[in-house]
DNA sequence: GCATTTTGTAAAAACGTTTTGGGCCGCTAT
DNA sequence: ATAGCGGCCCAAAACGTTTTTACAAAATGC
């Protein structure tokens, strides 16, 4: 005992430690080389067919499962994903954020990888996808909510690790992301509701420091060029906060003015409080006012009670969050260059209303 | 080339390797071995402190970080906790998981682990809590929503692993668990009402498959009895869908009772709906109507106008996810047995009511 | 002035996999 | 006959850490 005093600084508690089954294990039982075991398990052809069986059914009795972080070690590839969510009141706030998670986490499994996610202080500007890059921690990144030149899709460009991003935000021929038709959606709706005589029109949108709000208010505008009309036609509105009654507020905002005869609306959270704040001004939902939302198919939120009354263009998170770690895992399994993806919206307009709009085509455009 | 033919039945695409820095590098610029390296950066007593300084420096300047898996394979500890959801459609729908989440995550930075999430069929029992375990992915385990017996508890009781549970459901003594004070609350509400003057109270509650919810309604009846009440004079109600308009529709329900003078809401979400129904019914709340809630903060639903209608007991989900999280952690490094935590809760009794009985005491109970 | 402790460092073994580079046997084509 | 080849298997080397054991030099105790 020479060194009755080394000692780590910090108390490290003892732990229980399970025996686990390892691949020698299954050697031993077996009278087979770890190679062999190892090889038939992972589906190598030069190892005999009986063989292969015998060893799929030794590790089944066995309870056997390869360490993965043996085989992390090794490989270099961890099956792992990352998802880092910034720690601030508001981001949790946005419950469109779980829809994307539950197809994110059924993309994984269906695919053989696991989710890590993290939270990140918003001062300290990438520091856990740099530490995760570092340390070997996982294979790709999921980027979600850009802004313009977001600084995270930078930092992942530079570093040249695989990433995917729930939006776009100017590079996306860069990298590989799955988005909605931002633009075109409200293209369209803004002239459905020109096109079924509406003059004056309102649109409750969202931050646009997003650009999922940004490229609506574009898509807006290049309605209202194509038409020729002037931009003061449709009256925006933007709640900076998704919390609380901004749908409410904002919709009695504009109802100030009474020549507002359509109301666009961003999310179908805000539409739906909207129709509150109708309801209680006293005017009639489709006939004194035509309404129309964006709907991502929130599944907490029951909507039947407004199909009838509402124009809504309907896409689906969840499929989003399942292409997004598609395509994150054929980049990280280097199954071709990056991919951008258009998730599929299905248009519905409020029943007595011209939707032949909606077949027109959209003006090009970059995002 | 012996082996032209032996291959990967699996195409595995090749890879970009990026060259990380490793230990190894580290001792080749310092002139130092990677045994002094290891033990400087962990921290032990027999390594000078102009070396340790020396270390951290480079470590710093080569942005060293050492590789997890190598670290986990040898120390057998990964840092990680696992949080398994079920992939159906009703559990995602629930908005207050998120806010569980944010305290989560919160509390596994804090304490320097990584969440690694994974879904799973409702019908594949226990099966990624069994390959976590034996593929050493994880430390521990997070179980949310508890039901009475719940398989994935007696899953892992029965393998020793360490995990923590939001909830309880009977076995208590024998895990880490965080929780509100389900019972108590909803005892103390029914006395609230009973005591202002209420002869009939309707309760909307949650699914009782659920122990939160069961153990609410026995507060419920315990209040009762402590009354000498009936049952019968709360007529219980319940959501056995989180989704979609309960809340309005129960409430309506229980007003067909013009007896009824006060409804009991097990969730902020319900009152909130209920409240409209109210509304709509042409009965005024606070006056022909009492209405009490628990209150979980949900962060996106501003509650801001119900609040001086209402009468709540709120409780932060936040400071339950950063709770438990902090149990799991010291349960995974052995510091101390498992141990339960009531979250506090706050009593916000409507204005005009007697609030005096929310310092009654709680007969006692096991939950 | 010698034995003993303390201080600082390093070599080597382990962790549990995958991969590399064969070896052996029997069959086929020269 | 025999070189070549395919089918089947294995020993050993890697992956990047932590931990164990060891040892030299310096400080201390008597």
């Amino acid at each position: 005992m020479k060194h009755a005093t080394a000692h780590k600084s910090s108390t490290a508690g003892s732990q229980i430690r399970r025996s686990r089954v390892t691949i020698k294990d299954l050697g031993q039982d077996l009278g087979l080389s770890i190679t062999t075991i190892s090889r038939a398990l992972n589906g190598y052809s030069d190892v005999g067919e009986a063989t292969r069986q015998r060893v799929f059914e030794a590790a089944e009795r066995l309870g056997y499962r390869p360490n993965r972080n043996a085989q992390r070690l090794v490989t270099r590839r961890t099956h792992n994903l990352a998802w880092v969510q910034s720690d601030n009141e508001r981001k949790f706030v946005d419950p469109h954020f779980v829809e994307v998670m539950a197809g994110v986490l059924r993309g994984a499994r269906i695919g053989g990888y696991d989710l890590v996610m993290a939270s990140e202080m918003p001062e300290e500007q990438n520091s856990v996808y740099d530490r995760y890059i570092k340390d070997n921690s996982v294979d790709g990144f999921i980027i979600d909510l850009p802004r313009k030149n977001d600084p995270r899709i930078s930092f992942l460009l530079e570093s040249g690790h695989p990433f995917v991003v729930h939006g776009r935000e100017g590079r996306e021929d860069r990298y590989g992301w799955v988005d909605i038709d931002n633009f075109g959606n409200f293209y369209r709706l803004t002239r459905l509701m020109i096109a079924n005589g509406h003059q004056r029109v309102a649109f409750v949108n969202g931050d646009e420091h997003f650009t999922f709000a940004s490229e609506r208010h574009k898509g807006v505008l290049a309605a209202l060029r194509d038409l020729g009309l002037p931009n003061s036609t449709v009256r925006v509105l933007n709640a900076t906060h998704p919390m609380g009654d901004a749908g409410f507020q904002l919709t009695a905002q504009a109802l100030d003015d009474p020549a507002v005869s359509a109301i666009l609306y961003s999310s179908t959270l805000m539409a739906a409080e909207g129709y509150s704040a109708v309801v209680r001004s006293g005017r009639r939902v489709g006939k004194d006012l035509a309404l129309a939302s964006m709907d991502d198919e929130l599944h907490y939120l029951d909507l039947t009670p407004y199909e009838g009354q509402f124009t809504y263009v309907r896409s689906s998170l969840r499929q989003a969050g399942i292409a997004l770690v598609e395509e994150l895992i054929r980049q990280c399994e280097s199954d071709g260059g990056p991919t951008g993806t258009i998730v599929p919206s299905t248009f519905h307009p409020a029943p007595g209303l011209d939707g032949s709009t909606f077949d027109l085509p959209v003006p090009g455009h970059r995002i």
